[in-house]
DNA sequence: TAAATAGTGTCTATCAGACAATATGGT
DNA sequence: ACCATATTGTCTGATAGACACTATTTA
């Protein structure tokens, strides 16, 4: 029990509801779009959710993101984006919780260390979105067309390729981003346009077929 | 003073903020893009916010943005659409309160009886936000943007103009949106290959000049 | 030489921007 | 007649999509 002093202020007239943040790292891993996702043991019948917690008292939304990042999934460094409000109150069984979603992209290369943890992995969500708890999967899902639109009109907002890379690898990104094939000329010539990749001068080597030039992005 | 059992669940050892909702209520007034802001009391200096409340126990956001416009603007029939969670724990000196900020188009003909209460009035806001209190002068600036990002590809998504219109209150809606003045016929063949508007087979007449065609939104 | 991959030439259809001509009504 | 506004013709430059050809490497 404990006591609460609600006589000073409106403010605490009443309910108030716990906020929580989840958030849905994406990734490509091949050919396949990705989420990672963190051993879970609250909701039953779900081994694995979203890398989530609760807000701290005066804490910001980012730094719940961040901190839930570090200690569910070993993952520093990021400025993951606000996504929605996902607010049913029936959405957790345990009580009246809205969680403020979030997404961010991060290259695999970034989260290698993390996967070595047992208790993190990638969801291949390239075919749809396999059953998560919570209203996960919803949030994956706006979180993936979030991404693609992202991708829509940018060479590689996410930087999830290593520098420097050929316009194949930037292609076969996208590919995996937007779930479909595009054309190869016709997509060289869209990325060239935006202005935001560069040339090194540099060529590709020791592969199949004709080396193929390197790009950074600007 | 009230005694929380807190003993059972762990939702409920620590605090919680309050969660409130604002919500920009965007029109057009002949050429102005304004806010729809209503009388307050509660932070001193400032006498005009935009309509909002505290988030009641197991209500949803989109049914405490109805209450708030309803209770405090007179205005019924609306959907707005979530915007972004402001969440800074300073932002409300009366204690740790997260606000989801909403936004919605309305046509000031809808306005028009909310507008005769004294306690309801629209602010211009094409050269600015003037001040008002906690982050509400940010929250408008983000809605603006958001509603200059959807007349950016369609004819009248808010459906702000009355049926039928001439495209030239379609272009004069749109450069109050946008702020800056668009080239009439460019504007005219964009509208009309958007698909999103028909012709009516009537004509205006009685105003200077050559009578003009008739509209309605597809 | 064959296979594989990279890069370019070019045609076409579409489209946005711009200018200007024409149409039609009010004053 | 003149002005204000609406509507359309047309030119230009840019661009996306598509196809096909050329280039360069490894096996």
């Amino acid at each position: 029990m404990t006591i609460c002093d609600n006589s000073s202020k409106t403010l605490t007239d009443y309910p108030r509801p716990s906020v929580a943040v989840d958030t849905a790292v994406l990734t490509v891993r091949g050919d396949q779009l990705s989420v990672l996702v963190v051993a879970h043991d609250k909701a039953p019948g779900f081994e694995w959710a979203l890398p989530g917690t609760f807000l701290h008292e005066g804490e910001r939304l980012a730094d719940a993101v961040l901190r839930s990042l570090r200690d569910k999934a070993g993952i520093t460094g990021r400025t993951p984006q606000q996504l929605y409000v996902f607010d049913d109150p029936a959405r957790d069984p345990r009580g009246w919780v809205l969680s403020v979603a979030h997404v961010d992209m991060v290259p695999l290369k970034e989260l290698e260390r993390a996967l070595e943890n047992d208790g993190v992995k990638l969801l291949s969500v390239s075919d749809g979105v396999p059953g998560l708890p919570y209203d996960h999967t919803a949030i994956v899902e706006r979180a993936m067309q979030w991404m693609r639109d992202q991708y829509e009109d940018q060479p590689d907002p996410g930087l999830l390729l290593e520098e420097p890379f050929t316009l194949r690898d930037l292609r076969m990104l996208h590919d995996a981003v937007k779930g479909e094939a595009r054309q190869r000329d016709t997509f060289r010539r869209l990325m060239v346009a935006s202005g935001e990749i560069m040339e090194t001068g540099e060529m590709t080597g020791g592969g199949r077929g004709r080396p193929s030039r390197l790009w950074v992005r600007r």
